[in-house]
DNA sequence: AACTATTTATAAGA
DNA sequence: TTCTTATAAATAGTT
């Protein structure tokens, strides 16, 4: 995407995998955020790294139709 | 994020709504599925729209560690 | 639904 | 891990 075009299949290298895990688990947050503000969407997200590490995002209202 | 820069807030416009809600949804979704491949990341990812109308995404495997 | 000018995200490198 | 920067990707406004 950027330097080089790159494959989406698993990164090998472990050093390089967790630098774009950071990056990219910040973008895909920023992005989940920004979706439910223009859009007044809910939307929750939940991500596990590789090591097992929790990363989430939610902007839910408890909401009921009846 | 192109031909105009756009402030992140609701927008008002229920038809402009709607699509940027198609375009960005896509976009989230394709995020969230190259983070889970390149990064060997687990991602659940769920999006109710305005409307009610559900998305999701998940790659889970089952796991157990004990 | 397609186009395209621009903004944004980001791969590689420092 | 944080910054830079060149380039790929996403997307706002338009048609």
């Amino acid at each position: 995407m950027t330097r080089a075009k790159i494959k989406i299949k698993k990164i090998d290298n472990i050093t390089a995998r967790q630098v774009t895990f950071s990056k990219r688990r910040r973008g895909l947050f920023k992005k989940a955020e920004e979706l439910s503000v223009l859009c007044d969407a809910e939307v929750g997200l939940i991500v596990f790294s590789s090591t097992g590490k929790l990363f989430d995002y939610s902007n839910a209202r408890y909401v009921h139709t009846d």
